[in-house]
DNA sequence: TAAAATTTTGACCATCTGGTAAATTAGAGC
DNA sequence: GCTCTAATTTACCAGATGGTCAAAATTTTA
């Protein structure tokens, strides 16, 4: 009974506590590995960005992997929020346009999860190989399903589904992954909502004019 | 005297040893670190990968950031080597056509170099900072006036040059940079040549449709 | 062949870092 | 207020790792 009661009671002060203290860690820990890579990241550096001892960071999770596989399992939402957007729809313009913008918003919104997700996978996708098998395989042949269906209805050009979906995210994340190069481009200053709009825009005006079939067919 | 009958005579056999283990201990060490990143790679991973004691490593390369920065200079040379494929042509499908067909070779040959590259970008380019500053910086101003012309030359539609650059970049990288995440979404089997082939004719097409004037104008 | 220079190598060290122990403080329930 | 649990914090440890050293082996030069 005692235990329930705890279970029941501590859903407010004290778990308050720790549900705080864990997000506060887990963007730490996110901003530190994307900035240095797992190995390069150390505890000590993500207590610091917490703000807290790093005993307590130890307190909260018991590992450095652990702590890793919880910041990267995280970025599975964010993905999935992307991939919805990319729902079934009879109009390829519409779903490709809304995917894009997406897509580009995250990586500008959450640079940080891109390339703690990059930097994964780059070196073998140690934690989310599982994940790379199963969800992402199952969207992936699912959305490739899906273009081959505008294809065979004549809505779009005819091209491998698969390549189209690597160029779009390989263009997309870009901007989060290798944001660093693009702003040295840009005279050392971070893109401004304008150019953002602008790149999002030219991204999806090419691919778009790439894909339509022969305007007035 | 001494000192240039040695630099002379050195030219041969001593010198061999020496350029031929510089060359195998670079070849290691630019897999190691492709594979763990910098801090994710130990001298003795790759003395191992070079099969070499750790200390004979360390006889040719004074420290591991020497080591580190000789690897990435040494994509400095790659880099140009595609980027000259990219020369001066009135034709604009010609020009892109090479270009991305070089992009994709590099990352299918070069996998390692690419993935060095975006791991220092992305850690915010600590060691490559003023080739980007230079060198990257000019070049990528060159490109960007001379698709300008192509533009107000009626031979392209009105894009802007920058996010048709970074398109091509990311597209043609993220075979390289995530490599592995393209070998689990094809069953875990690498690209065979046809999918590269399939692949590069594809990216190719989407762009360059993309950027056609509309067809006979 | 002898001397000089270069290369190879095993043993070693100082430092960094993930993780722990234990003592202390704060908060919840009675 | 008293007890029990949760949270905080300091000091510390064991292992890993970059780098050094000096001696041995090899090659070049005279």
């Amino acid at each position: 009974m005692s235990e329930m009661q705890k279970l029941l009671n501590s859903k407010a002060p004290k778990a308050q506590i720790r549900a705080e203290n864990e997000r506060v860690i887990l963007e730490a820990a996110e901003t530190i590995f994307a900035q240095h890579g797992f190995r390069g990241s150390t505890m000590q550096m993500i207590a610091d960005q917490a703000d807290l001892p790093k005993a307590n960071v130890h307190y909260y999770f018991d590992s450095k992997k652990e702590l890793y596989r919880r910041v990267v399992e995280q970025i599975f939402g964010i993905w999935l929020q992307a991939a919805d957007s990319f729902e079934q729809s009879d109009n390829p313009a519409e779903a490709l346009r809304r995917y894009i913008e997406q897509k580009m918003e995250i990586s500008r919104l959450r640079k940080n999860g891109s390339k703690v997700w990059a930097n994964e996978v780059m070196h073998g996708a140690p934690i989310i190989q599982d994940f790379l098998e199963t969800q992402l395989t199952d969207w992936t042949d699912g959305r490739i399903e899906m273009i081959q269906k505008w294809i065979d209805g004549g809505k779009i050009k005819p091209i491998n589904p698969r390549w189209l979906l690597y160029m779009i995210w390989a263009t997309t994340q870009h901007y989060a992954d290798f944001a660093h190069q693009i702003e040295t481009l840009n005279a050392a200053h971070p893109l401004s909502e304008k150019q953002w709009n602008d790149a999002t825009e030219t991204v999806f005006q090419i691919i778009w004019a790439g894909l339509e079939p022969k305007s007035g067919a």
